[in-house]
DNA sequence: TTATATTTGTCCGTATGTATG
DNA sequence: ACATACATACGGACAAATATA
């Protein structure tokens, strides 16, 4: 189990952290549109938080219509929204 | 099933409790090597807890090596290879 | 083979309590 | 008080594996 790069004690809490890291994935089209996220267990471990934490950055990304997500199945990306979603 | 008593507010979280309650029927042989444990649907009813918390107890005796579980049928006491430390 | 029931596996939604800065 | 994070718990839903009819 490989954790990401994420400093609990940075300006930025984790949460954002990983909310960030999960926006360049899917702007570098690693993430494509209609592919599934990992799920919240998997991003637990892979950046070695609670599972709040990852519902967090989740909510993030869901909030920016970059993802949406169905009850008991997992996020997915959203269909191409516009471009240019910078911070 | 009489329910065993599982207080949710002790120190000890409920599936801890259940975790230790299930480790000592193994050890006074109730539950003999090779034998199955209760289903996760009978520990819910008979802990009166949910699902996942049964799920947790038998994680803690996973962990430890005292059982192992097979997908679609259930959770069986191991062979006793070693004994595990007491909490 | 097909169908059904049981059991475990994997999800998400939500809530409470504790702790820290 | 507030935001953040962790641990724990309950619930619902569906998938996958297994066993049996």
């Amino acid at each position: 189990m490989a954790a990401r790069e994420i400093d609990p004690r940075a300006p930025e809490p984790p949460y954002r952290q990983i909310a960030a890291d999960l926006i360049a994935e899917i702007e570098r089209g690693e993430l494509a549109p209609g592919k599934p996220l990992p799920s919240e267990k998997e991003l637990t471990e892979r950046y070695g938080v609670a599972r709040n934490t990852a519902r967090s950055a989740l909510a993030v990304l869901r909030e920016r219509g970059l993802i949406y997500t169905v009850s008991g199945r997992g996020s997915y990306v959203a269909q191409s929204v516009s471009e240019g979603e910078s911070d």
